[in-house]
DNA sequence: ACAAAAGTGTTATCCTTACACCCATGT
DNA sequence: ACATGGGTGTAAGGATAACACTTTTGT
């Protein structure tokens, strides 16, 4: 199937989408020093934009945007929750998503029409462990990878509001959000965790204290030690245990603030 | 202006909203003894339902949300934010709106084919002074009238989800929102203060601790005696220092639990 | 005088914070 | 041996929670 083909298939779909309704998912990743972001670049401009898609007439919004999640990391069932939904007329109004004028503006006419009407879209916040996720961009983008959230480019329409809210989100809900079991591999050490927790709060914490607090909360199983090649102590190894962790994150985890 | 044309002057309308968009208002009262909740009671079928309306393809959602608001309680500017939205193919499946059979629903076929589509609704959740409402039906529902929490009844559609959520939503982020402000009048004694804490946590507080939480938290200012007709020592009453208190509230009030 | 509710005080306990100290490891 | 980071300990200060005590009012 060549991409004219490939294309028109997506394209013959897309009355089967409910008008009028989008999906825009800011997808988390943590490598282990840092907070990233999956970002797409389009190929009709180049512009930089969320992974998003619509919302097929036979289908559940939370489905939805777990499928869209899906087909851009290969993730299957990561923590995945709605968390805005942005409808302001103007939100579209900066830059225009085709250029009717190029090949590509001119090839996709269709779509170019079906999307100037006015979109209300449902915000979904995702925490993925990066090194599990397959970043693969759609058939009108150019690429689709992680970005450090400290360098996201200048993004389409309002998509820099829709992340930022998305980023305030996990600030504030930090006790109550899945982010150590969801951002972290099966097994870390505790500076792992607490660099995690720095870059989420945007300040130091006091090492001893955070592993103290931790510790007594009790959901972390510690593993044998960690063979670095560092010139220092090695770490021991820590791994969730997944049945004490969601108990205690519906009272809230960690206290921080 | 009799009712059949008021009833036109809306159907002309119909075309001037968003297709497959609706609002649905979650507004919260207290009456110095419990928290309510203001219902309509539609005309057709007797089923109750939350407030709501349509967003018209001009405007803003939360202007549509404020506008529903000031219709159903003549409240201009409430604490009043989107806090989720439901969009679920089977959220509108358990009762039709309108019965084809019927007079009403014979009249209003329009109407009702219009309704018939797929909706997504954005809940919003609304903090208002209970004794400055003047609840107001619209030209389709019978009466619009406060219900108190503890025994709202059945309602249309997923709407008890979407209260209960909104509640739920008042529970968890009871630090963070304007409660004390929004829902008590100018002037209020200390102990109306925490019945109101204790019907939003569900639980009793301790008196004393909470006086003096309250106190130093430091934005009451204690006006002059009030002359009850109780049996016992009169108590101050107090109102909110606006400028502090919104201080305050981003960082969190009380660090209740 | 007394009951009832308001306002304030006291104490034990827990949690947080800021450090200090020792331990293990590779150079 | 020593520099580096990991793990644990301690003591001061603040917040919380439980409860006692005093004050004011109408009957």
């Amino acid at each position: 199937m060549d991409d004219n083909e490939k294309y028109g298939e997506w394209f013959g779909d897309l009355s089967s989408f409910l008008p009028g309704v989008s999906i825009d998912c800011v997808i988390i990743g943590f490598d282990l020093n840092e907070l990233n972001i999956l970002l797409l670049k389009w190929k009709e401009g180049g512009h930089w934009m969320l992974p998003g898609g619509f919302v097929h007439k036979d289908e559940d919004m939370d489905h939805a945007a777990s499928r869209i999640l899906e087909e851009r990391t290969g993730i299957r069932l990561p923590y995945l929750k709605q968390f805005h939904t942005f409808g302001d007329l103007d939100r579209r109004a900066n830059v225009p998503l085709f250029n009717p004028v190029t090949p590509l503006g001119a090839q996709f006419k269709e779509m170019f029409d079906w999307l100037e009407q006015r979109f209300i879209s449902l915000g979904y916040l995702s925490l993925v462990d990066m090194r599990s996720s397959v970043p693969a961009p759609d058939l009108l983008s150019e690429t689709c990878i992680w970005k450090p959230l400290k360098s996201i480019p200048d993004l389409i329409y309002d998509h820099n509001l829709i992340a930022n809210k998305a980023l305030e989100q996990i600030r504030n809900q930090i006790n109550y959000l899945p982010i150590g079991i969801s951002l972290l591999p099966e097994k870390f050490t505790m500076k792992q965790l607490q660099i995690l927790y720095e870059e989420i709060l945007q300040k130091k914490v006091d090492r001893a204290n955070f592993q103290k607090k931790m510790l007594k909360l009790g959901f972390l199983d510690r593993h044998e030690k960690q063979l670095t090649g560092g010139a220092h102590k090695a770490p021991f190894l820590y791994a969730f245990n997944r049945e004490k962790y969601n108990l205690l994150l519906e009272k809230g985890i960690g206290y921080m603030s």
